[in-house]
DNA sequence: CTGAAAGCGCTTACAG
DNA sequence: CTGAAAGCGCTTACAG
């Protein structure tokens, strides 16, 4: 429609060919390096100049070609995503915080999702991370536990960011969520309920928020005076499935527990599954608290008490930091408040 | 570890550097375009010479480099998945399902979320798929149904695939879910359950499965004798809290209707929520069907009837059709089955 | 502040 | 079946 509006400034452009640098520098009378200085926002480029250069781009409808430019700094400008996580709801919206990190810096995201436990795992990820050149790569829990994939993630110099339950890593690569802290607020709420037999869904073993909100549930309930016997201590593999055998060995146990913590929300639902087929009614038979605090944990009956993790905001948090570097800042010192999980009380956890 | 295997291999390599298709041609005694036919499998190589060339890239551990290939190509490796959905749940299956199709394709799937409503939908979309030289992109409902994107996508040669409730486009570029067919069966399911007074949430009117579901819906139950009365429809925007609007509207009517249908899972969970409010009982007191039949339909409780919509498969299927022409197939003619959304019955819906 | 040359690591015609 | 040359569209030193 607009194609006669541009005539001019077309002016010996091929047509059906998209304009290059080449046809910019042309039309505004500088050389392609100048115009790459435009478009890298170099600050040695006259005001002048580049007002001229960013107007002829403007005409052309020039888009700089992502190829090329990978190839010339020798990496791209993908970010990736590299998860092992069983929940979806958990890495969909970790992935919408990084994209919230992403939006208008240029950055694209691939999602790369993999087998923790696949012989071919890091040959894998090298292959992907060296293949696409990658900017930079944000690893979730449980990829973020695997020394043999940071290994080549350094060896090919590919800045990264964990997020993980604890610190692995130095601050500025790290993002920890500091588990152990919900956790005990968990088996704080619950002794304080006057909950004593409690059950405990573990996490598998594969990830280490299985261990960090263990030991912090544990914790908690320590500080009230009361040990967490292990006979009422279950290990699923953060699915709903494996939270419904979970549930069912546990209250098959005589006597029952009073209440269940589970290692995560997709698992607490498996417990009021098999709690509703046993003619259990949660929270007057059987308090449970969950971990995540996804969003359906407001959506289900009853509402369910669970710690809340700010997932989306860790994902966008993550990408801000692999981001930093690229905007003069340093990744360990950005202004970053501390991932602190804190309960949020609702109807699924009551006194006994 | 391994350094010492492969120095024979590696002399002359340069060290800290990633070996390159020059390093391979160099030690294996042929010309780098003879190397670049071995990885591009072109039949037009003597056995022979493709056993040597292959064993020389596994000893140096050659990748080729994805931002040099594609310049050269003029196209990437990079699938697009652009979305404006609403319900994370249904974005994340059918990620998943497109991801499915790509392993071992050696294409990797970049997401790009975007909002149709924005001003600047149109030239972010271009900028996107013009910048990375997309080999293709899988566009969802509603971004399925914008024919400026589509404009915009054939404009710039790229090939997509629209995933839609009716057929917009020719065969091998659209996936059909054929919505009318599966609101029909639940129309028909209520109206054979004894109900009469049905209320409808539709979806937002920006999505074309929000009138199909619709006139589907009013269709089954005409073929039952039954009239959809406009006072009962409600209209949502597929989302969890747009569902508890339109259930409180319908639900104080006089009289009340007995039976919801709503256009997607995520919105029959709101009525869940404004039934219980309002001390109403699921099915007994008000039936629920819902649509999509995600993953949380069967963990809810009482366990949702629901259409199901096979949104893994769905996003499978798109990407081998966007895949079909790189293997050598026809994208019309791909052995793929029809979808057909079908009523996955459960207890949210009973006799009146 | 600006530019001409060389190069990033591949593939496409074109020959042979 | 194989190869030498040119080119894809950018950026990095290196000069000026």
């Amino acid at each position: 429609m607009t194609d006669d509006d541009t005539t001019s400034a077309r002016g010996g452009l091929k047509p059906g060919k998209r304009p290059t640098i080449n046809d910019v520098a042309r039309i505004a009378a500088v050389s392609k390096k100048t115009v790459s200085r435009v478009i890298n926002q170099s600050p040695f480029v006259r005001e002048e100049t580049r007002v001229r250069v960013n107007q002829v781009i403007e005409e052309l409808g020039f888009t700089p070609d992502a190829q090329a430019r990978g190839l010339a700094f020798r990496r791209s400008f993908l970010v990736g995503l590299i998860y092992d996580n069983p929940s979806p709801n958990y890495v969909v919206n970790m992935q919408q915080g990084v994209l919230d990190a992403l939006r208008g810096s240029g950055l694209e995201l691939v999602v790369h999702p993999c087998v923790r436990s696949s012989e071919t795992l890091v040959a894998d990820i090298r292959a992907f991370v060296e293949r696409q050149k990658l900017f930079g790569v944000i690893l979730p829990p449980s990829m973020s536990e695997d020394e043999r994939v940071i290994e080549v993630l350094r060896e090919l110099d590919c800045p990264y960011v964990r997020i993980a339950s604890v610190s692995l890593d130095e601050a500025g690569s790290m993002l920890v969520t500091n588990d152990h802290l919900g956790a005990a607020e968990a088996g704080r709420h619950l002794a304080d309920l006057g909950h004593s037999r409690i059950g405990f869904i573990s996490g598998p073993a594969l990830f280490r928020s299985s261990a960090v909100r263990g030991g912090g549930f544990r914790e908690g309930l320590a500080e009230k005076g009361i040990t967490l016997d292990d006979r009422y201590v279950a290990v699923g593999a953060y699915t709903f499935e494996s939270g419904v055998e979970a549930a069912k060995t546990l209250l098959a146990l005589d006597p029952p527990p009073t209440a269940i913590f589970t290692g995560n929300d997709e698992m607490a639902l498996g417990v009021f599954k098999v709690a509703r087929d046993m003619g259990l009614e949660i929270p007057r038979d059987l308090s449970v608290v969950g971990y995540d605090d996804l969003p359906m944990a407001s959506r289900v009956w009853p509402n369910l008490t669970s710690v809340r993790l700010p997932i989306r905001d860790m994902g966008r948090m993550a990408a801000e930091k692999l981001l930093a570097p690229m905007r003069g800042l340093d990744p360990a010192k950005l202004n970053q408040p501390e991932v602190r999980p804190s309960l949020v009380v609702r109807d699924s956890a009551t006194t006994l």
